[in-house]
DNA sequence: TACTAGATCGGCT
DNA sequence: GCCGATCTAGTAG
């Protein structure tokens, strides 16, 4: 696979939807960086909705600030932030201009550039099959591996550092739908998606 | 395998 | 001043 044939990058009306939407659909597509002769590319295995409107646990429930205003975008953006004092976490904006909505990205499956991630974080290749497994299977980890961090905030997906490419839909009985992990707010919300029995997805 | 605590700092009240 | 869309190492079983 060519993970530089722009022709099969997802493009703008892909990103505008729906949150609940593109986060249903965004499993099995490719994320892509490109940056410093680097070539980073993943299959997305997991994901989680966030929307502004009625989620509690969204960045944008309390309205627009520094830190949140990419996700005030339309839809189609790259926004990272910092948490815990030690992660960064990566987001797909989504949706119309001023609406708030993102999907985190929390798995992806390695593709290519895996030497560079077992660098960055391992500082080791990967011996154990365990290894290979938690190079990218969190929010924290994915974002590590790609060497992810704040300078990619607000990076316009329909640019050639980082970017979707298409791939064919995942079977909708093979699509998880489970209640988000790691937040105590709108915790009942059902807006967690991930690949059934895929290996990288970060639980169960 | 399962649970717990500590790290660590920026965003927001 | 509080706390988080996390991860890891440690302990107990």
């Amino acid at each position: 696979m060519n993970y530089s044939d722009f022709s099969k990058k997802l493009k703008k009306n892909f990103y505008t939807r729906d949150v609940l939407i593109v986060a249903r659909e965004l499993p099995g597509k490719i994320l892509v960086k490109n940056e410093n002769g680097k070539l980073y590319a993943g299959k997305i295995v997991e994901v989680e909705a966030y929307d502004g409107l009625n989620d509690e646990a969204a960045h944008t429930f309390l309205g627009k600030t520094e830190r949140n205003k990419i996700m005030f975008e339309k839809g189609g953006y790259f926004y990272v932030y910092f948490t815990y004092g030690a992660h960064f976490c990566c987001n797909i904006v989504v949706g119309q201009k001023n609406h708030g909505a993102a999907v985190l990205l929390r798995a992806v499956e390695p593709l290519s550039g895996v030497e560079f991630m077992e660098v960055n974080r391992l500082r080791r290749n990967a011996i154990t099959k365990k290894d290979v497994l938690s190079l990218t299977n969190g929010p924290g980890k994915l974002c590590q591996a790609f060497e992810i961090n704040r300078s990619h905030n607000g990076e316009d997906l329909m640019g050639d550092k980082i970017y979707l490419l298409n791939a064919p839909k995942i079977r909708q009985e093979n699509i998880v739908q489970t209640k988000r992990i790691g937040i105590k707010k709108s915790v009942d919300l059902p807006w967690r998606f991930y690949i059934k029995d895929n290996h990288f997805v970060s639980k169960k």
